[in-house]
DNA sequence: TGCGTAATTATACGCTTGCATAATTACGCT
DNA sequence: AGCGTAATTATGCAAGCGTATAATTACGCA
């Protein structure tokens, strides 16, 4: 009997006509997919991301679907691969703003992974919602890999731009252990919002990042009384 | 047609007769449902432990799940109880036969921390199972801060018996870096175990927490060059 | 302006899921 | 020994899933 529900296109106009529509870029329409399946699994995880709620969500039928993306696990990996690769943008972006003094480079780049909205329970929920689809498959698994060397490649280089000398084994393991560090506090900080007072989290990722390697990072953060 | 596809008592003995069982004790039954259940999730995720799965894997048939559990979700949240408590249990016995020098018995929780069975890709496909269903059950939620609270108490407590003067703030703070060192170093291990050299992690790991805290973990770790 | 076609909707199918309920059978108890 | 009952199996059902395919319609282009 009842079809789907949609999103209740406005009045039941009662003759029962076909849905208005209007095309669309397909770049669009693929974006807007991504973006509808991206926004459910980080609600509600991956079980109530179905076809049929992402093409409610993005305003479409469930059929369209199909035409932009072979099969429901090709829009997955497609989605996977946007989150990460904003992830990596962000970043990057980060990094490319901060000031020129090494020291500082790294104190922004801390800081800024543990403070919302990199530190997020959404953002957990749709991390883990990946996680636990990589164990099945190898592809995504291998996008996982390359995502976590890049972010930790670009820490590394933070650190052996730090005015200190350490040979390459050394870096390597700082570069794990404060890649840790940072993963750990944002873990437990998107996972449980308010287990920690405002401003914690950043505070003891300074520290530690600092105790690791050495050097009173907190001494190096640009000044941010700015309450505006 | 096919009813289900049990895993498949013996011979067909042709006549259509019913399948053979022994009653057992409840809490072994629920045991092994929960054991079943556990296995499924840490294997391939929360979607293939369907209820047909889990009964297939105790060597039972669907039915019985719900004579035992009132719905799905209450099988799933005693599954997750059982975890956390197994993995709390197992931190206690590490602590418990400990040396009896402080910096000793917070560098043998460490390291049995970050290498198996510990640091295993299935327990974490477990956990990544369950943390995304923590979004949605209000009880899992708390159980799981309860557990992590716990887990960051035992810590803290290792380190408060160090000898050193720290005030309440700044053992609060210690550990709950220490603890994200180690979440972060455990978590890697687990999703990428091609990536680091066996020993790495528990080697970086206990530099790190030694750093956090100023001074030297290694050095007190009881000896274990014992291939055998 | 009207045609062609690709984007979109509509419908349907087979399968699996969680759950309910009825039929059976193993086992404790007297 | 055999009865009673609770543990277990067997069967069925409605809902939701992903997917296939046919029918429509918006829009670029001559």
């Amino acid at each position: 009997m009842q079809a789907y529900n949609y999103a209740a296109p406005e009045k039941e106009t009662m003759t029962g006509d076909r849905r208005k529509f209007s095309r669309q870029d397909e770049d669009t329409r693929r974006a807007d997919l991504i973006a509808a399946a991206v926004a459910l699994i980080s609600e509600g995880g991956p079980a109530v991301a179905t076809v049929r709620a992402i093409a409610d969500r993005a305003g479409v039928t469930p059929g369209l679907i199909r035409h932009y993306f072979a099969t429901k696990e090709a829009l997955t990996r497609a989605a996977y691969s946007a989150v990460m690769d904003a992830m990596t943008e962000a970043s990057l972006k980060v990094v490319a703003e901060a000031p020129a003094r090494p020291e500082a480079r790294l104190a922004v780049f801390v800081t800024s992974s543990l403070r919302p909205p990199v530190v997020d329970p959404a953002a957990m929920g749709l991390w883990a919602g990946f996680l636990h689809q990589m164990r099945r498959d190898a592809d995504m698994r291998a996008a996982h890999e390359a995502s976590y060397l890049h972010y930790r490649d670009l820490l590394q280089g933070l650190i052996a731009d730090l005015p200190r000398k350490a040979d390459a084994a050394r870096l390597r393991a700082d570069a794990i252990a404060c890649n840790a560090v940072i993963d750990g506090l944002w873990l437990e900080g998107s996972a449980l919002p308010d287990a920690f007072a405002p401003g914690e989290l950043e505070r003891i990722g300074l520290a530690s990042v600092g105790a690791i390697l050495g050097l009173d990072l907190a001494a190096h953060l640009p000044q941010e009384g700015n309450t505006a």
